[in-house]
DNA sequence: GCTACCAGATGACAAATGTCATAACCGATT
DNA sequence: AATCGGTTATGACATTTGTCATCTGGTAGC
């Protein structure tokens, strides 16, 4: 038998009233304990440099910074802390881009609750969560042919923002940004910038 | 066992993991009861005739039945049981249809958890229990300006469908649907068309 | 009747968007 | 060394989109 060693955790998600009420049902747990708590990917990410987490448990879309781009930069900055991805999308491409990021756990909101504590403790004994009905599904599925640029530039494009308003924020001419839309829209065989971002969003993509 | 009788609460949510969480929750307070939990607006309406609960939380965006429908059908059938909106949305629209449809309350689900005990109470005893900054916006906000043909074509634009598509669909000429989303922008003070149908759907006018 | 007000249309124009060819630079792969 | 993919840029061009003034036929109100 083990000593009574408390798993630690970081719990990211922008909703207030299920981050709080998750919090209380973890806690619960005689062996899991909620170190602190973000409401967006930025204070997840000061957070986890404070707190040092075991496991964090992150959704996807966030303010500030999705959970997505959270969970690559801690693969990057070399952390020890172990991912789960808790969405309410069950797209393909975010599994991808989760286990791309390095993510270790995979859990849809759809789910009951007390897999949440399951799944910590799965991810922290050093196994994977991953949901398996979803993992049959991305396997099937085609790949994001997007590449970074293209996705930051249809991000916006698709929430109305003109060509120059967006080659002014991200420092690129003009005509660059036009070109970087030409190839999202071609690649995604859609009519114009806003049926790409429409295509982009339920494949996952965006 | 205690003088006071348990609040009888039927919860309708078809997110599991927010349902489950809310649940235990609110199992949590001495003076409150879970006595059903519904995934579906069809779902609750049965439970509610099983177990006249006193309360009623329910969430709008459902599967088979919106939050709205089932609070409108309540009212209608003259059951005793009060209901309380739990909802993502922060539009005017909303509320006021809530209310219209005889709620007693509208929570946000970005409030903290906490405060969803205190509404239940709140209800119960006879009071109401509306988020006071929506209360305010709701009264502050204007009207829908769109009119049914503008709305008709927002929606598709929003879509990305192109003007010359439009006009085919809706047997106008193309001219005529460029006019409309020229108006439609003017009105929501948008930059072009996908701006426009953006900033109507998050006013809940789309 | 006259009037006002719709929905719809037209034409003209400016601005934004989409396409394409071409070219430079960089880092990684072969 | 050669190649490839990703990034950035420019210029030219066609198409789409956005704006505005103006016109028509219908219908509802006085």
């Amino acid at each position: 038998m083990t000593a009574k060693q408390s798993i630690r955790v970081l719990l990211a998600e922008d909703q207030t009233m299920l981050r709080g009420a998750l919090a209380a049902l973890l806690e619960l747990e005689h062996d899991i304990e909620v170190v602190a708590q973000a409401a967006d990917g930025r204070e997840a990410q000061r957070l986890e440099r404070e707190h040092h987490p075991d496991i964090v448990v992150t959704d996807i879309e966030m303010p500030q910074m999705t959970g997505l781009e959270f969970a690559s930069h801690l693969k990057d900055s070399g952390s020890q802390a172990r991912v789960i991805i808790l969405t309410t999308f069950a797209r393909p491409g975010y599994l991808r881009r989760a286990l791309d990021a390095g993510a270790h756990g995979y859990l849809l909101k759809d789910r009951p609750a007390s897999e949440l504590a399951e799944a910590i403790r799965r991810v922290h004994s050093g196994l994977r969560a991953v949901d398996p009905a979803l993992a049959a599904e991305a396997w099937a599925a085609d790949a994001d042919p997007l590449s970074d640029r293209e996705r930051q530039i249809l991000q916006r494009a698709g929430d109305g923002r003109s060509s120059a308003d967006i080659a002014t924020e991200l420092h690129l001419s003009e005509g660059t940004v036009r070109n970087y839309l030409s190839e999202a829209i071609a690649k995604l065989g859609a009519a114009n910038r806003t049926d790409a971002a429409r295509i982009a969003r339920t494949r996952g993509w965006l």
